[in-house]
DNA sequence: GCAAAACCTCAAAGCGCTTTGACCGATGCC
DNA sequence: GGCATCGGTCAAAGCGCTTTGAGGTTTTGC
């Protein structure tokens, strides 16, 4: 059932029907009911395909994931990140559009997309410092909204973002606070600019208490479990071993949470955790009370801002550059605690 | 630049130029090598709306991810399917479109991007048994391959499944041969058509040895880390606890050993543990020797192998339907030992 | 009572491709 | 030389919508 058959059955042109399905003021109000209850009693939904065509638009957003080729790690936030966004287009009638291609490969991917008129818009996921995308996609003129931040970019973009540096430095001063004075940070890679924000926020709370950030405590891994119990072994064997650890993800807790147990200390007493909380929905930090002290954001709700506000440069093309920078919540869990006597 | 342009700037019809671009033989080849590096030099790229339009055929393929409203609980398996399916289509120029609808809702999307237009055909993810969704699905005509089975529905239809049954009857009868008689199995939830299977790979495994699947031991919750401890938890504190675990995630596996160290227990001496591991990118079973012994089988395969399968469905509708049964792999962990004596 | 305004409705063009059927010159064959 | 064949090219129709500009009818204002 198509436009042209529904006009024919309901003794109308096919532009009236338009009009009245699509909401124009200049049908009558009786004619629209009867088109209304006509397409809906046939079943009509008018084809996407020619919509499309016709009106230049796509009615799609493309979010691109930069897949490391080397490491194959597809980001785990990023399903809970599509779903809080995902929501936001369905319920504006977008089509969201994935496409994860080879770090390389990503320009290419969004000329393409750009030219053949795939999306009207689209998300870039983990930015780098000084990110080559955002010069590529505002040259190209295709409307963008950066999850997170890039460093070094001398142009303005629309972004959401975490306070990254301030939640770091918030939970540094937290562990400060309770005596610690050997505190690792068990960063991501650093070559994400989030990781760059978390390390400055980290040591601007330690030099602000006249600390000087020590090469030994500090490492920047991937965030998996396998490389948190790993960075943890190594600042729990040293001389003056860490009393305190700020993770860069849950992941990384639960593996510093094995080094620490497997060493027969307890989490909390003798060792102090904070971990970022991206607050996924499959991994939870604890029920109602939390297993970690975290510094805590949502990233489902992240995408949903960032849609909102690509669906609203989308639409309206000539709006400057809009932020959004949210505040974690630091949330206390059973994972902190005074510094050991003798300790600090 | 569109088809048109390019045409005049040749001196040549849209038709001719159409078809040189597109490798249609009637082209003389001279011919067609001018077409294709003008087309190069001032960046040709059609436009993929025009394309669909005239074509009827969408070039783009729907995931519709189910999301459960109650437990908002995104399924972290669903990130690599993702990553493995996507490899497929870019690579065939299809677009992957993904749809996150509450469960109600997911009749109705089918039928929309079926009338609609805007996917030549879908992957199904997460059946139940008696899943409604392959009734719907044949009924409308839309090519789909479901990833995973259900059971009890009357229809043949495309599946790609992990032999959920056979993995978890061999890591019981694994567990068996150590000298474990009381096997804990923490399954997903039983909703789900691949945790049906996967107890009852258990249960076979136990009565074929004469043993009696005991009710205590056995539960059934979402795949979460907390959920494990807590049922590793109960398990352990019970008269005669259990001495080996059989977990459906290696998520719950961690919470499983978080429950036996908390309990200053060593797991693969005093409590021996085997989990289903699906191969995640960003949950790796340790590195060179896997932490936990497991039943292996790689989902970003499945979802390179289901993508390759709806292909196919898709340019050959006249296909019978089209199975394909993966085998896990059993590794061997650290996690594994003989039951302490006196235990058995 | 009549022109102007307001209200509905429609025919037709267009979005940028693909594809059908026709055309035409060159070649081959008897 | 004439007929069939073939290779290369094109004009035009269509895909299913939206949207422009025009037209016809009714209402309004004086």
């Amino acid at each position: 059932m198509n436009l042209k058959e529904l006009a024919t059955k309901l003794g109308l042109s096919p532009t009236t029907v338009s009009r009245a399905l699509n909401g124009y003021p200049e049908v009558n109000e009786v004619t629209r009911e009867r088109v209304i209850a006509a397409a809906r009693r046939h079943n009509y939904r008018p084809n996407a395909r020619a919509i499309r065509l016709a009106t230049g638009r796509s009615l799609a957003v493309g979010h691109v994931i930069p897949l490391d080729t080397r490491s194959e790690i597809m980001n785990p936030i990023f399903s809970d990140f599509i779903a809080g966004s995902g929501e936001v287009y369905s319920r504006n009638g977008y089509d969201m559009i994935l496409s994860i291609v080879p770090d390389e490969q990503e320009a290419a991917t969004y000329r393409d997309l750009m030219s053949r008129g795939t999306v009207d818009g689209v998300i870039v996921h983990a930015p780098k410092t000084n990110d080559t995308r955002i010069g590529t996609l505002k040259d190209l003129g295709l409307p963008f909204v950066v999850h997170g931040r890039s460093t070094g970019s001398e142009v303005d973009y629309n972004w959401v973002d975490v306070n990254n540096r301030r939640a770091f430095q918030r939970a540094t001063e937290f562990l400060l606070d309770l005596g610690h004075r050997r505190i690792a940070l068990i960063n991501g890679l650093e070559a994400m600019d989030f990781a760059v924000r978390r390390r400055i926020g980290y040591t601007d709370a330690l030099t602000a208490r006249g600390l000087e950030p020590e090469a030994r405590l500090i490492v920047s891994v991937e965030m998996t479990e396998v490389n948190g119990w790993r960075a943890a072994e190594q600042a729990l064997a040293q001389q003056a071993p860490a009393t305190a650890f700020l993770c860069a993800s849950m992941l990384q807790g639960m593996g510093v949470r094995r080094a620490v147990e497997g060493r027969g200390l307890k989490m909390g007493r003798d060792v102090s955790v904070i971990i970022f909380d991206d607050d996924l929905s499959y991994l939870r930090n604890g029920e109602d009370v939390p297993i970690f002290t975290a510094t805590r954001s949502s990233v489902k709700e992240a995408g949903r801002l960032a849609a909102e506000m690509l669906l609203m440069v989308v639409s309206q093309p000539d709006l400057p550059p809009q932020h959004r920078l949210l505040e974690a919540e630091l949330i206390l869990g059973q994972s902190t605690g005074p510094v050991p006597v003798g300790d600090s």
